[in-house]
DNA sequence: AAACACCGTTCACCACAGCGAAACAGTCGC
DNA sequence: GCGACTGTTTCGCTGTGGTGAACGGTGTTT
């Protein structure tokens, strides 16, 4: 994933975006100001002038965290499901679904809560929402995306991997 | 929590053991040495010389990580037990159980205490709570939290002991 | 020391509810 | 008409909570 350069001080007001957005950012330090203080593992910092080989290696450090990490995935506005470079497209349910859920990545969402933002006007059955979560599920996962059940709770969007439950 | 300075290159052994044991760690560069991959969120690294504002701001930061890192684990609102970025989802009474236990986490919380939680109107069977906790009990293993019975006195939960099998 | 009650662990079992998944059917747009 | 989207039904698995019972360790009593 690539990495934005950002002058700081100087460019604070795109620095707020790129960290709301998730994107890995490197922060180049003119002269003499007083380190930043990160959000997030996504972001770092280099003092400049700087060796070349320096800033590579950071961007570089960066870019493969921004891999590997938690990647937040998003919804664009023509309900393209975009995630780690690739991206689906999602119909106007699961895109409703997908909206919600990434909303609150990695945390779980209620079955109420989705049901009401795919259907205002009212359910139309019990398993209506169960059919499309599972079609949701179907078209994520060639993202490395997974939508985990919470028993009787709701559901949890975030990227696949092999942890967190065993037997 | 403390951070280690580490003289890279030189001191890699040094390194490696820091690595396996979590510890958050910052490198010293000297002088035209390559930049080092680094392993984790916990490693950082800065070239010498250099402003001693910049190694204090980077040790800050990985002295905040390796804190926000390892916390004591946490049940969400969903009912989900959380613990160095994994997760497992609670029973209703496993839930009630496990936030009582963290509440007081590494404390010894009585048996009276987490019945009255778990069933507010009178526990419905002599050995349910023990169930219980066998269940959670099992539920946790994955994150690395155990419960300890404290005889006659109640249960207290912790990370666990390593046992010859951790990863 | 043996017998005993107490406390906690673990297992097997059951009824029930939530959810998964497939299969089918109706609708809409190109 | 074809394919995509959506809604519905049905079947069955699995998690959940409660229960009884067997097992074992511990401290007390006789």
């Amino acid at each position: 994933m690539d990495v934005v350069l950002v002058r700081w001080p100087e460019e604070d007001a795109r620095l707020r975006q790129l960290r709301a957005s998730g994107a890995p950012r490197l922060l180049l330090l003119n002269g003499e100001s007083a380190p930043p203080e990160l959000s997030d593992c996504l972001e770092d910092w280099i003092r400049l002038p700087a060796d070349d080989r320096d800033v590579r290696a950071r961007v570089a450090i960066l870019s493969s965290r921004a891999e590997t990490d938690h990647p937040a995935p998003r919804v664009d506005d023509a309900g393209l499901l975009r995630h780690r470079g690739r991206w689906v497209a999602l119909s106007p349910v699961e895109a409703a679904l997908a909206v919600t859920l990434v909303d609150r990545f990695g945390a779980v969402v209620g079955r109420d809560t989705l049901a009401r933002r795919a259907w205002p006007d009212g359910v139309p059955t019990r398993n209506a929402l169960d059919v499309h979560v599972l079609r949701l599920r179907r078209r994520m996962a060639p993202l490395g995306l997974e939508i985990r059940t919470v028993r009787s709770r709701g559901y949890l969007m975030q990227a696949s991997q092999p942890t967190a439950d065993a037997q």
